[in-house]
DNA sequence: GTCGTGACTCGAT
DNA sequence: AATCGAGCCACGA
């Protein structure tokens, strides 16, 4: 089973409604440390792929942007909108409310 | 096999 | 509050 693999499969069990940062889901994948590796692993999914990759953002509260992304990243921000969560001001989600809490460990 | 790169993060300026 | 630099290391060319 490779990194990437264990990844899609914790990003899958973020339920809707809800966030996690690529910090939480490195530590949930046994790949403490290695946020980056999350990112990497996301950025070769598909736009339509079933994997929930939108639900995942930086430790900020923030959507990561990325040239590479080419205007995917808005997409994002209004597919959590239509989940429930808000933005504030600043474009950034309040994590107190909306981070994924992981009964798993 | 080597090398550059990065949807990140954290602590220090 | 905004920026900077270093650390992390698997992936793909």
């Amino acid at each position: 089973m490779s990194n990437y693999d264990r990844i899609y499969s914790i990003v899958s069990q973020i339920p809707s409604g809800k966030v996690a940062t690529y910090g939480q889901i490195a530590e949930l994948a046994q790949l403490y440390g290695q946020a980056r590796l999350v990112g990497y692993a996301l950025r070769r999914l598909d736009p339509r792929s079933p994997v929930p990759w939108h639900r995942v953002i930086n430790a900020k509260g923030e959507i990561s942007y990325s040239a590479l992304r080419r205007g995917n990243d808005y997409q994002q921000r209004s597919l959590l909108e239509a989940e429930g969560i808000e933005f504030n001001r600043q474009g950034k989600i309040d994590l107190q409310v909306y981070l994924w809490r992981s009964s798993v460990r």
